[in-house]
RNA sequence: GGAGGGGUGCCCGAGUGGUUAAAGGGGACGGACUGUAAAUCCGUUGGCUACGCCUACGUUGGUUCAAAUCCAACCCCCUCCA
């Protein structure tokens, strides 16, 4: 591999954000250039993007610290459409009002990563050019540069033809959509780079060929690998679902806490990937050792976190671990479940508190909880499941603090 | 269209009339050990108003004192043939 000259690539590769390329050099020299605009693609089929997305989302914020203009690419209109990727089944359809809450929801997620002021970065919705398109002209104009054999040697094509799974040719078209969508960019905007994850490439590669066919303009891809962590797992999946960029999905704290709770052997990359620190920095955090290493996660959550949520609710999150964790002392930002004061004074089950408070999903779970050991009232162990929890319990907060296990708090306010 | 095989809990997978809320494994959760890590060991893993009750082995009916297990119809999947 030759030695990039832009910053941009450089600081990719460094970071270890590039898995493929359809031609480094040639997009080394055209970011050497400067000014180069580059999109990456999101589907509005949630409200919420997650931390599998956040590769992407950082390489666009790189890009734009570099100096080039990142396109958000919303895929409203696509997302009417249905990727087949990766699925047996066909995706449920949303309607236009429940994608335009998607689309405004992950817009205030990406406000901190990229700066939109000044169109130093876009946010479009491929829904404006596709909603406007006429069959006819697509077949002629797109449409002739795609050969059904190709098609369907797409995984995510041929997959389901193989399983024998209905296969729509609303979603057949899927992939036409998306190579239209680079080319519709680098028409408006200048767009020469598309990126995404390594799945995205047969898409990406496919946009880059109708460009140079249909108007002749050289476009380049860049994929990302798959992050997942040392233990194998897809990022952002926990047990209580995905970890959600948006806190009215997940709370900063939590949000903090999966990034605290990191695999040792994922600090170093997840540094480099997720957070805005320089590598010298990161190489003297990576290189601690044992119980040291924990200093590095906490910097890497609160970094984390500062990017996703703001430095305010990352030093908040922080202070909550720190209090929680290290000095055992309640702290009021802990999750709250508000009691009636007349009921707990008659004495409320622990079990129905730890269900209530969600630390657990079930009654029965939580008295599984109990009897098990992993349940405590004011950090002190109690194993009696049927014990109740009344007024006596409250500490001078005026609180009572219950705990699922060493990690889950909670408290329970009288009202 | 013909022949055969199969659909079991979060996932994989055993089970061919009662002792089956269903072996085993994975995952997950809890405990011990630690460093809010990993590995290891132990425990738990349908719900509820809980020494009892309810719901569950593709769907719907049936046989039986008793069905995941037997019968019928239907739906879906896989393999081979046309």
């Amino acid at each position: 591999m030759t030695t990039l000259r832009s910053e941009f690539l450089q600081t990719l590769q460094a970071r270890g954000y590039i898995h493929q390329c359809t031609d480094l050099d040639g997009l080394d020299a055209l970011a050497a250039a400067g000014g180069l605009t580059a999109y990456v693609g999101y589907d509005a089929t949630a409200d919420s993007l997650h931390v599998g997305h956040l590769v992407s989302i950082m390489m666009l914020r790189r890009l734009q610290l570099c100096g080039g203009r990142p396109i958000v690419l919303m895929g409203g209109g696509t997302t009417k459409v249905g990727d087949p990727s990766g699925k047996d089944e066909t995706r449920q359809l949303l309607g236009d009002e429940q994608i335009a809450d998607n689309i405004a929801e992950i817009r205030s997620s990406f406000e901190h990563f990229v700066d939109f002021a000044a169109d130093r970065a876009i946010q479009v919705n491929n829904a404006d050019w596709l909603d406007e398109l006429r069959y006819i002209p697509l077949l002629r104009d797109v449409g002739r540069h795609f050969t059904v054999n190709r098609m369907l040697t797409f995984d995510s094509v041929r997959l389901r033809l193989e399983r024998e799974q209905p296969l729509t040719f609303l979603e057949f078209n899927y992939m036409i959509l998306q190579a239209y969508d680079f080319l519709e960019l680098s028409r408006r905007h200048g767009c020469r780079l598309q990126m995404g994850g390594s799945d995205q490439w047969g898409n990406i590669v496919n946009g880059m060929e109708l460009g140079r066919r249909v108007d002749g303009t050289e476009l380049f891809g860049l994929t990302t690998p798959l992050i997942t962590t040392a233990s194998g797992q897809k990022m952002g999946k926990t047990a209580a679902g995905a970890v959600w960029l948006s806190p009215k999905r997940l709370s900063h704290y939590d949000y903090y806490q999966y990034w605290r709770n990191s695999d040792d052997a994922d600090v170093g990359r997840f540094l480099k990937l997720f957070t805005d620190l320089p590598l010298g920095e990161i190489a003297r955090l990576d290189a601690l050792e044992g119980r040291e290493l924990n200093e590095a996660k906490k910097v890497l959550a609160f970094e984390a976190t500062k990017l996703c949520r703001g430095e305010a609710a990352a030093a908040e999150a922080a202070d909550t671990a720190r209090r929680t964790f290290e000095e055992g002392v309640v702290d009021a930002q802990l999750p709250t479940l508000e009691v009636a004061a007349e009921r707990l004074e008659a004495g409320v089950p622990l079990y129905l508190l730890l269900a209530e408070a969600g630390l657990c999903s079930s009654n029965g779970e939580a008295r599984r909880l109990i009897k098990g050991g992993g349940a405590r009232v004011n950090d002190e162990k109690v194993e009696d499941e049927t014990a109740l929890i009344g007024p006596d319990r409250l500490l001078p907060e005026g609180v009572v603090k219950i705990s699922a296990g060493r990690k889950k708090h909670a408290l329970i306010r009288p009202l």
